[in-house]
DNA sequence: TTTTTATTGTTGTATATACAAATGTTGTTT
DNA sequence: AAACAACATTTGTATATACAACAATAAAAA
Protein backbone atom coordinates (compact mmCIF):
# COMPACT_ATOMS: atom_id res chain seq x y z
CA UNK A 1 0.00 0.00 0.00
CA UNK A 2 1.21 3.46 -0.86
CA UNK A 3 2.65 5.13 2.09
CA UNK A 4 0.20 8.47 1.51
CA UNK A 5 -3.12 5.54 1.98
CA UNK A 6 -1.58 4.45 4.91
CA UNK A 7 -1.33 7.34 6.68
CA UNK A 8 -4.47 8.70 4.99
CA UNK A 9 -2.66 12.05 3.73
CA UNK A 10 -3.49 14.22 1.00
CA UNK A 11 -0.80 14.27 -1.55
CA UNK A 12 2.30 15.83 -0.29
CA UNK A 13 5.50 16.99 -1.79
CA UNK A 14 8.38 14.66 -2.65
CA UNK A 15 10.79 15.01 -0.27
CA UNK A 16 8.73 15.04 2.79
CA UNK A 17 7.10 11.78 1.91
CA UNK A 18 9.94 10.27 0.91
CA UNK A 19 11.22 11.20 4.44
CA UNK A 20 7.95 9.85 5.88
CA UNK A 21 8.26 6.52 4.15
CA UNK A 22 11.57 5.61 5.33
CA UNK A 23 10.84 6.51 8.60
CA UNK A 24 7.24 4.77 8.57
CA UNK A 25 9.05 1.79 6.90
CA UNK A 26 11.67 1.93 9.65
CA UNK A 27 9.23 1.00 12.20
CA UNK A 28 7.51 -1.72 10.56
CA UNK A 29 10.69 -3.41 10.15
CA UNK A 30 11.80 -2.63 14.05
CA UNK A 31 8.10 -3.69 15.28
CA UNK A 32 9.10 -6.93 13.32
CA UNK A 33 12.20 -7.48 14.64
CA UNK A 34 10.77 -6.52 18.16
CA UNK A 35 8.02 -9.15 18.23
CA UNK A 36 10.44 -12.10 17.29
CA UNK A 37 13.12 -10.96 19.71
CA UNK A 38 9.91 -10.93 22.47
CA UNK A 39 9.62 -14.60 22.88
CA UNK A 40 13.46 -14.40 23.55
CA UNK A 41 13.32 -11.85 25.84
CA UNK A 42 15.39 -9.31 24.03
CA UNK A 43 14.84 -5.08 22.76
CA UNK A 44 15.96 -4.51 19.63
CA UNK A 45 18.95 -2.59 21.24
CA UNK A 46 19.74 -5.12 23.72
CA UNK A 47 19.96 -7.69 20.78
CA UNK A 48 22.28 -4.97 18.77
CA UNK A 49 24.66 -5.06 21.50
CA UNK A 50 24.71 -8.59 22.12
CA UNK A 51 25.68 -8.97 18.63
CA UNK A 52 28.46 -6.16 19.20
CA UNK A 53 29.67 -8.59 21.92
CA UNK A 54 29.87 -11.08 19.84
CA UNK A 55 31.46 -9.74 17.04
CA UNK A 56 34.55 -8.76 19.10
CA UNK A 57 35.45 -12.57 19.01
CA UNK A 58 36.46 -13.29 22.76
CA UNK A 59 37.55 -9.39 23.13
CA UNK A 60 35.71 -7.70 25.66
CA UNK A 61 34.41 -4.25 24.44
CA UNK A 62 34.07 -0.90 26.42
CA UNK A 63 31.23 1.24 26.51
CA UNK A 64 32.38 3.65 24.25
CA UNK A 65 33.31 0.76 21.64
CA UNK A 66 30.02 -0.59 21.78
CA UNK A 67 28.22 2.96 21.22
CA UNK A 68 30.14 3.67 18.13
CA UNK A 69 29.02 0.72 16.55
CA UNK A 70 25.35 0.47 17.86
CA UNK A 71 22.78 1.24 15.41
CA UNK A 72 20.26 3.11 17.78
CA UNK A 73 22.51 5.70 19.55
CA UNK A 74 21.45 6.24 22.44
CA UNK A 75 22.65 8.57 25.85
CA UNK A 76 22.46 5.20 28.38
CA UNK A 77 24.15 2.30 27.50
CA UNK A 78 25.32 1.77 30.70
CA UNK A 79 21.88 0.63 31.73
CA UNK A 80 20.55 -1.32 28.68
CA UNK A 81 23.92 -3.32 29.52
CA UNK A 82 22.58 -3.18 33.12
CA UNK A 83 19.72 -5.59 31.93
CA UNK A 84 22.02 -7.65 29.74
CA UNK A 85 23.86 -8.66 32.78
CA UNK A 86 21.07 -8.82 35.22
CA UNK A 87 19.85 -11.31 32.37
CA UNK A 88 23.19 -12.99 32.65
CA UNK A 89 23.91 -12.50 29.10
CA UNK A 90 27.08 -10.38 29.46
CA UNK A 91 29.32 -9.62 32.40
CA UNK A 92 31.02 -6.07 33.01
CA UNK A 93 34.68 -5.69 34.86
CA UNK A 94 36.71 -2.91 35.55
CA UNK A 95 39.70 -2.61 33.31
CA UNK A 96 43.33 -2.42 35.09
CA UNK A 97 45.48 -0.83 33.15
CA UNK A 98 42.88 2.03 32.81
CA UNK A 99 40.37 2.31 35.77
CA UNK A 100 38.02 4.41 33.70
CA UNK A 101 36.79 1.69 31.45
CA UNK A 102 34.86 -0.89 32.00
CA UNK A 103 35.42 -4.57 29.66
CA UNK A 104 32.03 -6.10 29.10
CA UNK A 105 32.36 -9.39 27.11
CA UNK A 106 29.09 -11.98 26.28
CA UNK A 107 28.67 -14.85 28.28
CA UNK A 108 28.32 -18.74 27.27
CA UNK A 109 24.32 -17.97 27.65
CA UNK A 110 24.43 -14.82 25.62
CA UNK A 111 26.49 -17.00 22.94
CA UNK A 112 23.77 -19.67 22.98
CA UNK A 113 21.59 -17.33 23.04
CA UNK A 114 22.02 -15.23 20.19
CA UNK A 115 22.72 -19.05 17.97
CA UNK A 116 19.01 -19.27 18.65
CA UNK A 117 17.88 -16.23 17.73
CA UNK A 118 20.00 -15.52 14.46
CA UNK A 119 17.53 -18.21 12.30
CA UNK A 120 15.01 -16.59 12.81
CA UNK A 121 15.98 -13.03 12.67
CA UNK A 122 17.80 -13.91 9.24
CA UNK A 123 14.42 -15.37 7.96
CA UNK A 124 12.29 -12.22 8.92
CA UNK A 125 15.16 -9.97 7.14
CA UNK A 126 15.21 -12.48 3.82
CA UNK A 127 11.45 -12.17 3.47
CA UNK A 128 11.29 -8.37 3.86
CA UNK A 129 13.16 -8.01 0.85
CA UNK A 130 11.73 -11.02 -1.25
CA UNK A 131 10.78 -8.48 -3.41
CA UNK A 132 13.91 -7.19 -4.61
CA UNK A 133 16.57 -8.20 -6.45
CA UNK A 134 20.06 -8.46 -5.57
CA UNK A 135 20.71 -5.46 -7.97
CA UNK A 136 17.67 -3.98 -6.66
CA UNK A 137 19.09 -3.73 -3.00
CA UNK A 138 22.23 -2.95 -3.83
CA UNK A 139 20.70 0.36 -5.75
CA UNK A 140 18.71 0.82 -2.87
CA UNK A 141 21.96 1.05 -0.34
CA UNK A 142 23.42 3.39 -2.06
CA UNK A 143 20.30 5.52 -2.08
CA UNK A 144 19.85 5.33 1.96
CA UNK A 145 23.81 6.20 1.37
CA UNK A 146 23.38 9.39 -0.71
CA UNK A 147 20.26 10.48 1.93
CA UNK A 148 22.20 10.20 4.97
CA UNK A 149 25.14 12.26 3.58
CA UNK B 1 29.77 6.60 4.40
CA UNK B 2 28.73 2.96 3.67
CA UNK B 3 26.58 1.23 6.76
CA UNK B 4 29.02 -1.59 7.48
CA UNK B 5 32.06 1.57 8.21
CA UNK B 6 29.30 3.34 10.17
CA UNK B 7 28.72 0.54 12.36
CA UNK B 8 31.97 -0.99 11.88
CA UNK B 9 30.58 -4.92 11.19
CA UNK B 10 32.16 -6.92 9.08
CA UNK B 11 30.53 -7.90 5.66
CA UNK B 12 26.80 -9.64 6.49
CA UNK B 13 24.10 -10.88 4.37
CA UNK B 14 22.21 -8.29 1.88
CA UNK B 15 19.01 -8.61 3.78
CA UNK B 16 20.49 -7.76 7.25
CA UNK B 17 22.27 -4.56 5.95
CA UNK B 18 19.02 -3.12 3.99
CA UNK B 19 17.16 -3.62 6.99
CA UNK B 20 19.72 -2.49 9.37
CA UNK B 21 20.34 0.59 6.71
CA UNK B 22 16.45 1.98 7.01
CA UNK B 23 16.47 1.68 10.51
CA UNK B 24 19.88 3.95 10.55
CA UNK B 25 18.58 6.34 8.52
CA UNK B 26 15.46 6.58 9.66
CA UNK B 27 16.77 7.36 13.26
CA UNK B 28 19.37 9.98 11.35
CA UNK B 29 16.17 11.80 9.62
CA UNK B 30 14.04 11.95 12.94
CA UNK B 31 17.01 13.66 14.89
CA UNK B 32 17.63 15.99 12.66
CA UNK B 33 13.83 16.55 12.17
CA UNK B 34 13.92 16.79 16.29
CA UNK B 35 16.71 19.13 16.20
CA UNK B 36 14.77 21.37 14.06
CA UNK B 37 11.65 20.79 16.25
CA UNK B 38 13.53 21.43 19.64
CA UNK B 39 13.56 25.34 19.40
CA UNK B 40 9.20 25.19 18.55
CA UNK B 41 9.11 23.03 21.90
CA UNK B 42 7.93 20.00 19.33
CA UNK B 43 8.76 16.35 19.84
CA UNK B 44 8.45 14.84 16.26
CA UNK B 45 5.23 12.42 16.99
CA UNK B 46 3.43 15.86 18.50
CA UNK B 47 4.40 17.98 15.57
CA UNK B 48 3.08 14.84 13.13
CA UNK B 49 -0.23 14.76 15.12
CA UNK B 50 -0.40 18.58 14.89
CA UNK B 51 -0.17 18.38 11.32
CA UNK B 52 -2.54 15.54 11.32
CA UNK B 53 -5.44 18.25 12.97
CA UNK B 54 -4.30 20.70 10.46
CA UNK B 55 -5.16 18.58 8.04
CA UNK B 56 -8.93 17.87 9.29
CA UNK B 57 -9.53 21.56 7.78
CA UNK B 58 -11.67 23.03 10.97
CA UNK B 59 -13.19 19.67 11.17
CA UNK B 60 -12.31 18.16 14.81
CA UNK B 61 -10.59 14.32 14.95
CA UNK B 62 -11.26 12.28 17.85
CA UNK B 63 -8.55 9.54 18.98
CA UNK B 64 -9.00 6.89 16.49
CA UNK B 65 -8.45 8.79 13.96
CA UNK B 66 -5.61 10.26 15.31
CA UNK B 67 -3.91 6.90 15.59
CA UNK B 68 -5.03 5.56 11.78
CA UNK B 69 -2.52 8.65 10.68
CA UNK B 70 0.17 8.48 12.92
CA UNK B 71 3.54 7.94 11.48
CA UNK B 72 4.96 6.38 14.92
CA UNK B 73 1.13 4.08 15.92
CA UNK B 74 1.82 4.71 19.81
CA UNK B 75 0.04 3.34 22.06
CA UNK B 76 -1.00 6.31 24.45
CA UNK B 77 -2.19 9.20 22.09
CA UNK B 78 -3.96 10.79 25.04
CA UNK B 79 -1.16 11.78 26.82
CA UNK B 80 0.20 13.14 23.58
CA UNK B 81 -2.72 15.12 23.31
CA UNK B 82 -2.36 16.06 26.39
CA UNK B 83 1.14 17.76 25.74
CA UNK B 84 -0.61 19.52 23.05
CA UNK B 85 -3.19 20.98 25.18
CA UNK B 86 -1.20 21.90 28.05
CA UNK B 87 1.19 24.18 25.36
CA UNK B 88 -2.23 25.44 24.19
CA UNK B 89 -2.09 23.91 20.71
CA UNK B 90 -5.11 21.89 20.50
CA UNK B 91 -8.42 21.73 22.56
CA UNK B 92 -10.34 18.42 23.58
CA UNK B 93 -14.17 18.49 24.03
CA UNK B 94 -16.12 15.64 24.89
CA UNK B 95 -18.35 14.74 21.44
CA UNK B 96 -22.17 15.55 22.11
CA UNK B 97 -23.28 12.37 20.06
CA UNK B 98 -20.87 9.79 21.32
CA UNK B 99 -20.18 10.93 24.42
CA UNK B 100 -17.12 8.13 24.43
CA UNK B 101 -15.60 10.26 21.58
CA UNK B 102 -13.58 13.18 22.16
CA UNK B 103 -13.05 15.59 19.73
CA UNK B 104 -9.58 17.30 19.26
CA UNK B 105 -9.41 20.36 17.19
CA UNK B 106 -6.11 22.31 16.65
CA UNK B 107 -5.92 26.11 17.89
CA UNK B 108 -5.08 29.43 16.05
CA UNK B 109 -2.06 29.24 18.57
CA UNK B 110 -1.25 25.86 17.11
CA UNK B 111 -2.09 26.86 13.69
CA UNK B 112 0.63 29.94 13.94
CA UNK B 113 3.32 27.78 15.16
CA UNK B 114 2.96 25.16 12.59
CA UNK B 115 2.90 27.60 9.81
CA UNK B 116 6.23 28.98 11.24
CA UNK B 117 7.88 25.16 11.27
CA UNK B 118 6.51 24.12 7.72
CA UNK B 119 9.27 26.32 5.98
CA UNK B 120 12.43 24.97 8.06
CA UNK B 121 10.74 21.30 8.01
CA UNK B 122 10.70 21.27 4.24
CA UNK B 123 14.15 22.92 3.92
CA UNK B 124 15.36 19.97 5.81
CA UNK B 125 13.64 17.45 4.12
CA UNK B 126 14.56 19.19 0.52
CA UNK B 127 18.27 18.56 1.33
CA UNK B 128 18.06 15.08 2.59
CA UNK B 129 16.73 13.85 -0.76
CA UNK B 130 18.34 16.38 -2.85
CA UNK B 131 21.05 13.63 -3.87
CA UNK B 132 18.26 11.99 -5.79
CA UNK B 133 16.25 13.35 -9.19
CA UNK B 134 12.70 12.78 -8.82
CA UNK B 135 12.57 9.68 -11.08
CA UNK B 136 15.17 7.68 -8.26
CA UNK B 137 13.06 9.36 -5.72
CA UNK B 138 9.79 7.64 -7.26
CA UNK B 139 11.78 4.55 -7.59
CA UNK B 140 12.90 4.60 -3.84
CA UNK B 141 9.62 4.91 -2.82
CA UNK B 142 8.20 1.69 -5.15
CA UNK B 143 10.99 0.23 -3.47
CA UNK B 144 10.33 0.91 0.16
CA UNK B 145 6.69 -0.25 -0.26
CA UNK B 146 7.55 -3.51 -1.53
CA UNK B 147 9.98 -3.75 1.57
CA UNK B 148 6.58 -3.17 3.48
CA UNK B 149 4.24 -5.95 2.10
C1' DT C 1 53.98 17.98 43.12
C1' DT C 2 49.76 20.34 42.81
C1' DT C 3 46.32 22.04 39.89
C1' DT C 4 43.81 21.90 35.80
C1' DT C 5 41.77 19.60 31.92
C1' DA C 6 40.08 15.66 29.42
C1' DT C 7 38.28 11.05 29.39
C1' DT C 8 35.04 7.38 30.64
C1' DG C 9 31.16 5.94 32.85
C1' DT C 10 27.27 6.43 36.04
C1' DT C 11 23.26 8.51 38.14
C1' DG C 12 19.08 11.67 38.55
C1' DT C 13 15.16 13.53 36.47
C1' DA C 14 11.75 14.25 33.18
C1' DT C 15 9.45 12.55 29.44
C1' DA C 16 8.09 8.83 26.22
C1' DT C 17 6.34 4.47 25.13
C1' DA C 18 4.42 -0.40 25.45
C1' DC C 19 1.21 -3.15 27.45
C1' DA C 20 -2.57 -4.40 30.17
C1' DA C 21 -6.37 -3.26 32.99
C1' DA C 22 -9.99 -0.07 34.09
C1' DT C 23 -13.64 3.37 33.09
C1' DG C 24 -17.58 5.19 31.05
C1' DT C 25 -20.67 4.90 27.21
C1' DT C 26 -23.42 2.73 23.68
C1' DG C 27 -25.51 -1.14 21.29
C1' DT C 28 -27.43 -5.85 21.42
C1' DT C 29 -29.54 -9.86 23.30
C1' DT C 30 -32.55 -12.25 26.31
C1' DA D 1 -35.74 -3.70 31.44
C1' DA D 2 -31.56 -6.24 32.80
C1' DA D 3 -27.54 -8.38 31.46
C1' DC D 4 -23.98 -8.70 28.38
C1' DA D 5 -20.83 -7.39 24.78
C1' DA D 6 -18.49 -3.82 22.06
C1' DC D 7 -16.41 0.60 21.70
C1' DA D 8 -13.46 4.78 22.69
C1' DT D 9 -10.62 6.53 25.66
C1' DT D 10 -8.04 6.90 29.99
C1' DT D 11 -5.12 5.34 33.68
C1' DG D 12 -1.50 2.40 36.06
C1' DT D 13 2.80 0.26 35.83
C1' DA D 14 7.08 -1.00 34.05
C1' DT D 15 10.58 -0.03 31.00
C1' DA D 16 13.08 2.97 27.72
C1' DT D 17 15.25 7.05 26.35
C1' DA D 18 17.12 11.93 26.21
C1' DC D 19 19.53 15.19 28.53
C1' DA D 20 22.20 17.14 31.99
C1' DA D 21 24.81 16.80 36.11
C1' DC D 22 27.96 14.10 38.65
C1' DA D 23 31.87 11.09 39.94
C1' DA D 24 36.21 8.72 39.29
C1' DT D 25 40.37 8.25 36.97
C1' DA D 26 44.12 9.62 33.96
C1' DA D 27 46.88 12.86 31.42
C1' DA D 28 48.75 17.45 30.90
C1' DA D 29 50.20 21.87 32.52
C1' DA D 30 51.90 25.02 35.92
Amino acid sequence: MKIEEIIKSASMPLARKTVINIIYTANVLSEQSSDTLKQFGLTLPQFNVLRILRGQKGKPANLSTIQDRMVNKMSNTTRLVDKLIDKGLAVRVICQENRRKVEISITDKGLQLLSQIDAPMDRLNDQAVAQLSEEELNLFNDMLEKIRE
